[in-house]
DNA sequence: AATATAAATGCAAATACTTGCATTATTGAT
DNA sequence: ATCAATAATGCAAGTATTTGCATTTATATT
């Protein structure tokens, strides 16, 4: 679907600086193709260039604010992160024990009641759901039944 | 409404032992009557008596799994705790700047097709919002109009 | 009251991630 | 190509929270 080319100028777009950690970065998610662990881009940038671990999360996170990168969080508060393929606001299910991520087209937003929000500003949603998926809990059933 | 007495009820409910550490845990939140830190806490108990902060997080978690208190996160991921006065599931609306805290009664789980979740199981629903409620947003206002 | 058992605790070390600040690199304008 | 403005980086120290393990305590039973 994209290709470096392509992310450069979704950074030109943004007015984001074009440096040799955020294409390193770019490039180690384009290779990996899923969704990947902060540290795991860290790996993959350090071999290739000095960089600082902060560095990494300052980057995840401005790629991640401007819709380039998408970002999930494990219940365990581990973040994951891949290039967003994805067209506007969306949230994830993510799966307990392998981490798979299916995407939720569906924002609860807006099942909330007017008269609540209207007393707030700039409402922000955080929403994602933490299930087990069919193959774990397969999985799980042949190692207990065993 | 709770005082310490029912609450040391629902701990024997819950099969829950009675410690020194979890009373105070408990008075301190009693006496403080809102949403307070696990830091906060710490310093309250520490005050009465010996406590290590693993403590006071692990005792957190449980009364916070049991349902005798309610925990919210802040955004920039600490966590405040009270003493849940509300029956079953709920989520919560937090605002940025004051931490004040709006409960929702309204679960987005029901509104997700059924087709997705069959294929995952114990689906647990993680939905939070942030937003600026009326009185910081007029107090930010002023401090700019300044 | 003594005791067995399971749960709770303290300690030390680890986790993922953030922040302040001084230095450096990218960019658009000359 | 040079340069000024601004954004990005490296470094060091910080954050809240978690975890493994040995010791202690609460509780139900005798």
């Amino acid at each position: 679907m994209s290709n470096l080319a392509e992310l450069e100028k979704m950074m030109a777009k943004r007015a984001l600086k074009q440096t040799r950690i955020r294409r390193s970065i770019l490039r180690g998610l384009l290779e990996k193709g899923d969704w990947t662990t902060a540290r795991d881009i860290y790996e993959y940038v350090k071999t290739r260039q000095k960089v600082d671990f902060s560095t990494i999360y300052r980057n995840l996170d401005t790629l991640t604010a401007t819709g380039i990168l998408c970002r999930v969080e494990r219940q365990d508060a581990v973040s994951y992160y891949t290039i967003n393929h994805h067209e506007g606001h969306h949230h994830h299910l993510i799966c307990k024990s392998c981490q798979k991520v299916v995407l939720l087209d569906y924002c609860p937003l807006q099942a909330i009641d007017p008269q609540i929000l209207e007393n707030f500003s700039n409402v922000e949603c955080k929403f994602d759901l933490y299930g087990f998926c069919r193959e774990c809990q397969e999985q799980n059933r042949n190692t207990n039944a065993k």
